[in-house]
DNA sequence: AGTAGCACTATGCATATTGCCCAGTGATGT
DNA sequence: ACATCACTGGGCAATATGCATAGTGCTACT
């Protein structure tokens, strides 16, 4: 169910240096480059690992400002704002959530001024009763999922 | 500053089926090589492209629940708990933000119950005022970026 | 006009990597 | 004792990579 030592060093080296093949994270990590095939299907196969794709930096893109939304659906239309949102393109994430709000989804913008039509867009829809937003001013810890997957593969067998 | 229209059918095209090679993606595109070896070394030295680490799926680690939780930290506090935070493996995420809290952090954990530690050892800090969370039910659009990539690329030119 | 700079094409070549095969070994469970 | 499984270590053909070259069309500058 969850993953092994092994397993843990194999992706947290994967994600240090993602250009390194197979063979060379064979070599790093002293074991056969069969084995490091393998395991590295059955991450995959296992869905732990969903793929290496780009990860794209929106602020290099043309949209440095980021913001979270919390929205208030007006009961039963769910179905219709989540196809809403996933219809404009700065809508880089949605959930829905217990708490005040119903959804969180974030947002980013090409500026504070462009932020402002985004958020009309996003709540010009009947069905969302309410929004309110979040400005993220810096983010001291970006997606990272390393120290994670160390406790994981910590957990299992001690080293 | 943005991207051209190349650029964006190679992020998107690498997104989607991140595992060919710059030879193949050539053939896709239908450039020389050079070229496709070329706008890469570009994107990634300008930073649109950070990196091609694995996406990892915390859910297939072990760890099906997410929630965010907002933050209101004691005037001066901020730097002590971000290194606070930091230590936490379970926070994937942190902003700073204005609006109602401080800040607003991305956790999982392995149950509900669990989930009742992992916050427990968040806001078990002082300078920490006071934290309130919302549990993620749905993820209708998990974290995405080729619409975006592709709203930058076709804003450019009109293909 | 003329020219320099730039991005792209097209190609070649040595080296490295991949995918796939196999036989052997040690640990585990029946 | 025996089957199963993961791992090792090796070999092989096919492929991809990094690097270099020369030619072409476009743009910007003088």
């Amino acid at each position: 169910m969850a993953i092994d030592h092994l397993d843990g060093r194999l992706i947290v080296l994967l994600a240090r240096e993602p250009r390194i093949g197979v063979l060379e994270a064979s070599r790093r990590l002293g074991v056969a480059r069969g084995t490091v095939q393998a395991r590295l299907d059955r991450l995959r196969s296992q869905g732990v690992i969903r793929g290496f794709g780009p990860e794209v930096d929106p602020a290099a893109l043309g949209y440095p400002v980021t913001a979270f939304a919390t929205l208030e659906i007006k009961q039963g239309q769910g179905a219709d704002v989540r196809a809403h949102l996933t219809t404009v393109p700065e809508v880089l994430e949605l959930h829905t959530t217990t708490g005040h709000g119903d959804m969180l989804c974030r947002l980013v913008a090409r500026s504070n001024a462009d932020l402002q039509r985004v958020i009309d867009r996003v709540v010009g829809f009947e069905g969302i009763v309410r929004a309110s937003t979040a400005i993220v001013m810096e983010n001291p810890v970006p997606l990272r999922i390393i120290p994670l997957v160390e406790q994981a593969a910590g957990d299992t067998e001690g080293c």
